[in-house]
DNA sequence: GAGTGGTCTAGACCACAAT
DNA sequence: TTGTGGTCTAGACCACTCC
């Protein structure tokens, strides 16, 4: 019982304030004389509160008491300008943010779950854009985002750089307009790729939305999967 | 680096399919013979697993590939006829849904949190409603809410019972119509309040919501606090 | 009873941080 | 150089499951 006594303590003592954000908590030296235990089990003590995302372990340097800042993620019904989630998340939080996009395919394979989201035939072609956000030179955001080709290909959609109003605003122009949004929300704990990616600290789980687009007739014309670090994003959204 | 390549192997044996949900993966004695390992080594490959949420061990008997089937907890934002986001859930999922009202308090004091939120003034009481939602003896979803006692004390709503249509409902009929909602949504790992709450598998995160209720006129009538496992949830927003 | 995971000990060597 | 966390070994005892 004394992994999870020392682990007890410990989250007391972060709850009542006694350990602020930022702060140092005793090495595993100190509480093995403290409480006359092994390393190990010291050891298990701390790892526990890691995986509660109370922590963060620095290697060389000690355990420190975590904190949560997030960005704001306003998913905003009202505004039928076209105006994308993507640029609310730059409005939002200004300088700080910004995004990268990594790779733009204009004619690709769909995969099989894409193919049903958007309602295709096989061996119709998808448009792919990969994009990555960053905040302050981290990895917070990944999205890829499957638009079909027929609609995609040979507009700036396809190219590296969308324009202003990103892809809604050329969807819209191309007499696409997608009006109508659903939004899938899932929380779980990350993929080794997307530790890596995301570069995510131990303990903290990612959101994956799966956003689809649809125009005025009810036609998804864009599915995107998009994975957050939920350490670093609240999602909001204003219904009705 | 070997209780990292053993994760690493049964990862992708998982991804791969060959080991699939419900199957037992190889035992810590296994895993020691088959990678010339100790075993302290073969099970913290095995618990790198159970943290992705990959895996849940069940003492005595082995580990085991996890499945995930969420329940889809719908919030639209069209139908303005008053059914709460709670009937919806139930709708979406029928008979396996439970719903328990665990307590009702007509008059209390409102945490810092809460008069800020509604706007309260300090010492202005508020009713609370606390209630956990079970999916087949399991409890999966707790959530508590605030309402002004000025609003709610007299009404069904500080009642256990708060009849046809929930407190949506006896809100409109009391001429608070909540019309507007705002739901900001984050993901971490449950406190261990939460784990014992909703017995909620290691390596497995909570989405916790903070959904606020408006009126025509943009006043806050109810601020909800609601923690869902994880595991057993998605949450789809239609937008627009 | 045999097999499974849960916990703990006592010690070793390594890698990184701060100074 | 000293102190920190990261990893691994070899063994012990316990608690739970299934036959």
């Amino acid at each position: 019982m004394t992994a999870a006594s020392i682990a007890k303590d410990l989250r007391a003592a972060i709850r009542s304030g006694t350990y602020k954000p930022g702060d140092r908590l005793p090495s595993e030296a100190a509480l093995m004389s403290n409480y006359g235990v092994a390393r190990m089990t010291a050891r298990h003590g701390l790892s526990m509160l890691k995986d509660e995302g109370l922590t963060v372990t620095r290697h060389g340097s000690g355990v420190f008491v975590r904190s949560f800042e997030p960005i704001v993620r306003d998913t905003t019904g009202g505004k039928a300008d076209g105006s994308s989630t993507v640029t609310a998340e730059i409005d939002e939080t200004g300088a700080g943010l910004t995004v990268r996009t990594l790779a733009v395919t204009a004619e690709a394979e769909a995969p099989e779950k894409v193919r049903t989201t958007l309602g295709l035939a096989e061996g119709d072609k998808v448009t792919v854009r990969e994009r990555l956000h960053l905040r302050e030179r981290k990895p917070v955001l990944f999205a890829t985002s499957y638009l079909p080709a027929s609609i995609a290909a040979g507009t700036p959609i396809a190219a590296q750089e969308v324009g202003p109003g990103g892809t809604h605003a050329r969807l819209t122009e191309a007499g696409h307009a997608p009006v109508r949004f659903r939004e899938d929300v899932v929380g779980r704990m990350p993929t080794i790729e997307e530790i890596e990616e995301l570069r995510i600290e131990p303990g903290t789980p990612v959101l994956s939305v799966t956003r689809t687009a649809f125009t005025e007739d009810g036609t998804p014309v864009e599915v995107s999967y998009v994975v957050l670090d939920a350490g670093e994003f609240m999602l909001r959204y204003d219904i009705d």
